[in-house]
DNA sequence: TTAGGGTTAG
């Protein structure tokens, strides 16, 4: 179908559309006006069309239109013109192909006005192949041709462009110097300046001069590629040729210098010229900007005075540049404030004022204010550009909204955007963090292909990703292709990279690094110093660290709040506490963040002082800082460990509660806690929460759930839940699988736990010293020592080494079944292997031995362990102790228990039984009764059987019986 | 009715 045909039928059944659904004011259209009044009316509806436009009432202005068709009104031709003209350059470009094709219906013609203004319309719409179409299927002039040739050139086809200047020379429509401007303007865009000069030349030569426009054009090139020498020079051919720089060309040469940094030879050059120059809104606007982009707000704010005094009236580009300055300086609420002022002045927001807030919003994280904004765009009409959807790109992505921001992506491409190296760096970006690298590196091949230049940030966000994942020789890689690409790394790149060999322990690369990032002169910031202090403090040069700090601090480097919080880390886990503290009133000027207090937090729960860590939260949130998941862990984490069961969940509640949603740290966190100690109930209840909020436990948290279970002997949950925790995402590796083996045979569950281990090397999965070492104490624990040995056996056959922990177990089940010689062999088997007996050793060996009353042997393993620096436990003392007691020897007896008791150990409950019933053999009433008396203050009761002894040694002949009920019953003791 | 300068994104 022709494209005017497709216009008008598209153009109808809009229209169509739009009246049915507004049944109840159908009945006024039925109502024609009086042919006399028809032009009055035409006029009237004209005009207010024209103001809805003027004042971007977009769906106001539609309406009116369609309400003007459908009162059958028709203005002249010139009105229609007019209509069209503004309804393209209000911005309400998309309604442009509705009201031409009202136009033809009602004239059943059109003029080349209409039509140029219809193409520029399908140009500024990027629909290149209806302009096209426009130009080619009828009447066409000079301008419909330099319509479409920007057309062309803003959609960086400029080559094609460049040819309609031969089907302009073919249809005899001669060209201009807006032809030669614009191709001009489209080559420069591309950065093609010599073939732009070239082409200023080819136009002399056909007998159009160059001007001014033209000439800034070239100068807006340079400028742009930074080439202000060229620039400078190009200013002087100009007025060699005898044309004069303007106000536009000193503008541009403003901005200019601006950008390339060098804003004193950009004030210089305007003082220079101040005679016979008179500065405009957009000389002021450029410097505001080129100010509030050195963060230099109170500059921009003078200057910003003295035009409003000079009476120049600042306009949206104005107050866009001021309100960007505060969003940037972190002053969110003042830009946010500025520009509903703006907007109270008339001067309604664009583009990039809803831009700049919404991109602010994105990187503060306010998605409620976000959502407004975005609302409030939509409903203007505000047309979002290529920068406008490159902002939402970034800013779904830091969102996490990696769904979303891949369709804008798509989005930006279905609307016919060429993306360009910022939405392809943010795209990759994004990637990156979302963990997809494979797409970033698509991204980053897709860029080559499509020819889009890689910038150092483009190659340190990919950098970046693969750092983070680990992945360093990739991102040694990438800083090489980069360096043989000319794209140089910057402090950024050299920051990350630094940053990732420290994290891997790789102390000598980074190093290295810092020292080529010097050498290539750039110098060291605030970034480089926490990656430099914090890598060389966890990699074990803590002095080197200090170093550096102090060189930094002594070279006049500002610190700011992350490295002081990184100091605070440092200078606590060195044991400077003081120090430490002492930093919080150095940071009040330098506004503390969330992290700052959460490492001030956990500095002292760390101490045990979960009071003090509790009152900083307080303080914390009443100076308006919000505290996050981090905060909340470390406080529940201590409330955990200091038993404070309660106030732990009562935290994670009012976390839930402030809209802080837990997260998997939080859960596991607490599930591990409640598991630990004895509420093995909620805990429970929480992990079938964490279960349906998606998150997995970690390899911790099911060992301790799995503990508790073993330790409250729920032997039938532990299968279960270990099922449930692997359901739910929990990898079952080697360690899972020995915490399984491991609570299952301290339960005496060997069989359960060997069905296990067969499991896991079904899976692939080895068993190492842990996993034989559960298997092992299990047998024994249940007196199977043959398996334990045949354990035992198949450990040294498959190569695993077994440790004192091994020993300990057998040495352990020998000696509980009183085989003493089997101990000696396998003790020599263990020395002879290199390895030591440890204090759980010499309990075995004393207590062993004292058992089968080997005194010989009990005390010289007792002397042996003692001399080497170990404290036998109080059973130990007390099988000692027992053997002396039960031989009458009371002496020595005596002698161990004030041994015990000078090396901080107190005698217990059994120690008071076993003295007492040797002393009462020996029939020694005083000591019996004055250990009795101690026993009682302790709070301890004889057994039955002390009582028996008591009652044997000294109740009167034939009166045992009734002494034993009398005693049981002083000491509430059952009678046995 | 078409061409040049200032504000936004990585």
């Amino acid at each position: 179908m022709n494209p005017l045909k497709r216009i008008k039928t598209l153009a109808i059944s809009n229209c169509k559309s739009l009246l049915c659904s507004s049944s109840s004011s159908s009945q006024h259209f039925q109502n024609p006006i009086s042919p006399s009044k028809s032009h009055l009316y035409s006029s009237f509806f004209c005009t207010l069309i024209q103001t809805f436009l003027s004042c971007y009432r977009f769906t106001q202005a539609r309406n009116s239109f369609l309400f003007m068709r459908s009162l059958g009104l028709n203005p002249t031709v010139h009105q229609w013109n007019h209509l069209l003209f503004r309804f393209n350059a209000s911005g309400l470009v998309s309604e442009v192909p509705n009201v031409y094709s009202e136009l033809i219906k009602c004239h059943q013609s059109s003029n080349l006005f209409a039509r140029n203004v219809l193409i520029h319309a399908f140009c500024k719409m990027r629909m290149l192949e209806m302009a096209l179409e426009v130009v080619r299927d009828g009447e066409a002039d000079v301008v419909s041709y330099n319509t479409l040739i920007w057309g062309f050139c803003d959609n960086g086809m400029v080559t094609s462009a460049v040819g309609f200047l031969s089907e302009m020379f073919k249809r005899g429509v001669g060209m201009n110097t807006i032809s030669c401007n614009t191709l001009l303007k489209g080559l420069c865009d591309e950065g093609m300046l010599d073939e732009s000069e070239s082409l200023m030349n080819m136009f002399v030569c056909w007998g159009i001069g160059r001007d001014i426009v033209g000439f800034n054009t070239l100068l807006s090139g340079h400028c742009k590629l930074g080439a202000m020498d060229e620039a400078m020079g190009l200013v002087e051919s100009m007025k060699g040729e005898g044309i004069s720089p303007d106000v536009v060309s000193y503008n541009t040469l403003f901005h200019g210098f601006c950008r390339v940094g060098e804003f004193d030879k950009a004030k210089g050059l305007m003082d220079v010229e101040k005679d016979g120059f008179e500065p405009n809104a957009i000389t002021y606007t450029t410097f505001i900007g080129g100010y509030c982009n050195r963060k230099q707000l109170d500059k921009a704010y003078l200057l910003y005075e003295e035009m409003v005094t000079s009476g120049i009236l600042p306009d949206v580009v104005t107050y866009s540049a001021l309100i960007n300055g505060l969003c940037k300086s972190g002053k969110l609420l003042k830009g946010y404030s500025l520009f509903r002022q703006m907007e109270k002045m008339d001067i309604t927001a664009n583009h990039v004022s809803y831009s700049t807030i919404i991109d602010t919003l994105f990187k503060s994280g306010k998605p409620r204010e976000l959502s407004i904004i975005q609302g409030e765009m939509v409903v203007r009409g505000i047309i979002l550009d290529l920068v406008s959807h490159t902002i939402f790109l970034d800013g779904l992505f830091k969102a996490g909204m990696v769904d979303e921001a891949e369709k804008v992506f798509k989005h930006i491409s279905s609307l016919q955007f060429k993306p360009n190296h910022f939405t392809y760096t943010a795209l990759i970006d994004g990637r990156c963090k979302a963990e997809d690298l494979k797409g970033a590196e698509l991204a980053l091949s897709e860029m080559q292909n499509r020819s889009i230049g890689r910038t150092v940030v483009t190659y340190s966000s990919i950098i970046s990703g693969y750092v983070r994942n680990g992945m360093l020789d990739k991102a040694v890689d990438i800083m090489k292709k980069m360096k043989d690409e000319h794209v140089f790394p910057n402090i950024v790149t050299y920051c990350t990279l630094m940053d990732g060999f420290f994290k891997m322990g790789k102390l000598e690369e980074a190093l290295d690094l810092y020292e080529e990032m010097l050498k290539e002169g750039i110098a060291a910031n605030k970034f480089i110093v926490d990656v430099l202090y914090n890598g060389l403090r966890k990699n074990g040069s803590m002095k080197k660290a200090e170093t550096i700090l102090r060189y930094m601090e002594e070279k006049g480097l500002l610190l700011d709040c992350v490295n002081y919080t990184s100091l605070m880390d440092g200078l606590f886990k060195e044991g400077k506490i003081e120090d430490a503290f002492k930093l919080e009133s150095l940071m009040e000027n330098l506004a503390p963040d969330v992290i700052f207090y959460n490492v001030f937090i956990n500095c002292y729960c760390l101490l045990g002082k979960s009071d003090k860590a509790k009152l900083i939260f307080y303080a914390m949130k009443n100076m308006g800082l919000s505290p996050d998941n981090a905060t909340y862990n470390i406080l529940i984490s201590v409330h955990c460990k200091e038993k404070k069961l309660d106030e732990a969940l009562e935290l994670f509640h009012e976390m839930s509660s402030t809209g802080l949603m837990p997260n998997a740290i939080n859960y596991n966190t607490l599930v591990g806690g409640l598991s630990q100690h004895g509420n093995l109930l909620k805990a429970v209840d929480l992990l079938n929460e964490m279960a349906v909020a998606g998150f997995c436990p970690s390899p911790s948290t099911h060992r301790k759930v799995l503990l508790a279970c073993s330790n409250l002997k729920r032997a039938d949950s532990i299968l279960q839940l270990h099922e449930q925790m692997v359901q739910m995402g929990l990898r079952p590796d080697r360690a899972v699988y020995n915490a399984l083996i491991h609570v299952l045979c301290t339960l005496g569950m060997t069989q359960k736990a060997t069905v296990v281990f067969k499991e896991m090397l079904g899976k692939g999965i080895a068993g190492d010293t842990m996993t034989f070492n559960a298997l092992i104490l299990g047998h024994c624990r249940s007196g199977h020592l043959d398996k334990a040995f045949d354990t035992y056996s198949q450990m040294l056959l498959v190569g695993v080494t077994p440790n004192i922990a091994t020993y300990n177990s057998l040495l352990g089940g020998l000696s509980a079944a009183g085989r003493m010689e089997e101990v000696d062999r396998l003790l020599h088997e263990m020395q002879n292997k290199g390895l030591a007996p440890d204090g759980i050793t010499y309990n075995i060996l004393v207590s062993g031995h004292g058992k089968i009353s080997d005194k010989k042997k009990s005390v010289r393993f007792y002397h042996e362990m003692v001399r080497n620096g170990f404290v036998p436990t109080i059973g130990t003392y007390n099988v000692l102790i027992s053997d002396f007691a039960n031989v009458g020897m009371m002496t020595q007896a005596k002698e161990l228990l004030n041994e015990l008791q000078k090396r901080g150990l107190s005698p217990n409950s059994s120690t008071y039984d076993i003295l007492i019933s040797g002393w009462s053999r020996l029939s020694n009433g005083i000591e019996v009764q004055r250990l009795l008396k101690e026993m009682d203050e302790k709070g301890f009761v004889p057994a039955v059987s002390t009582c028996r002894s008591i009652t044997r040694s000294f109740a009167r002949p034939g009166k045992k019986k009734q002494a034993q009920k009398l005693l049981s019953k002083m000491y509430n003791v059952k009678d046995g």
